[in-house]
DNA sequence: ATCTAATGTTTACAGCTGTAGCCAGCGAGC
DNA sequence: GCTCGCTGGCTACAGCTGTAAACATTAGAT
């Protein structure tokens, strides 16, 4: 069990960059922020840092900079986020927090179709 | 839109203590979570202050000692904390993350079974 | 009236986080 | 070869968090 990096807010907004587009550079990075958040080029460069000191990304050369890609796939990074959030709230477990969400009326008519079109997926497959 | 006090993880653990049984002596939250963390009494002092400053908590005297309740209900935490994740990683809606759990083959079928029975109700109510 | 035990209040301190400036090295152009 | 700008690396610094000790106060015991 690999204690697993955990990733900052701000961090986590970096890590979505990347993983939307990499390899890519820093000023590219920065770039892509730019009119999401406001943040001197100097702060996405921390982040990228400190993301690669904890072996979340890799780095690779590339002339006189580096290009950064995610050292995991986000899926993962997902799963974990949502595991630790259902085990802290919900005893871990799903239903539960669906229980949560319907009782306090915050599904919409899409979710409810979507849950029962995913249910309806788990019935067919066996 | 009341910016909503922001409880930490360890604030959290003594939150769940004056949800479960409350109002209640700082004494008896130390004990309450002797066996599950370990900690100083001092700890669990200085979280009930912290609580108290940021209002996420109300203490009465009684004699001469504070007896804490919680200032808001569990499910108005647990319903921010929630939307919160889902905001974070799944665009604010619930059945991304439902899917996200069926395809990393993580719902039980335990859980597959009280899905379909919140679905079905949602069918009758209607 | 004094001492002591219980309880609350203040202070501490290191590590993480958000946010960013400044310096240094190196490669490109003059 | 020298200089300038780009890029990376180091430093900063305040606020939050986890964890706790030290100190103050006060009600009750003697």
């Amino acid at each position: 069990m690999k204690a697993s990096i955990s990733i900052s807010e701000a961090e986590s907004v970096v890590m979505n960059v990347l993983w939307t587009r990499s390899p890519i550079a820093t000023e590219e990075v920065v770039a892509a922020l730019k009119h999401k958040e406001s943040w001197q080029p100097s702060t996405v460069k921390t982040l990228l840092n400190r993301l690669l000191n904890k072996g979340a990304i890799r780095a690779r050369k590339e002339g006189r900079r580096y290009l950064y890609s995610p050292a995991f796939e986000r899926e993962r990074w997902l799963s974990e986020e949502s595991n630790a959030l259902l085990d802290r709230l919900f005893g871990g477990r799903l239903a539960p927090l669906v229980a949560h969400f319907s009782q306090s009326r915050r599904l919409s008519k899409r979710d409810i179709a979507e849950l029962r079109h995913l249910i309806r997926e788990f019935d067919n497959e066996r």
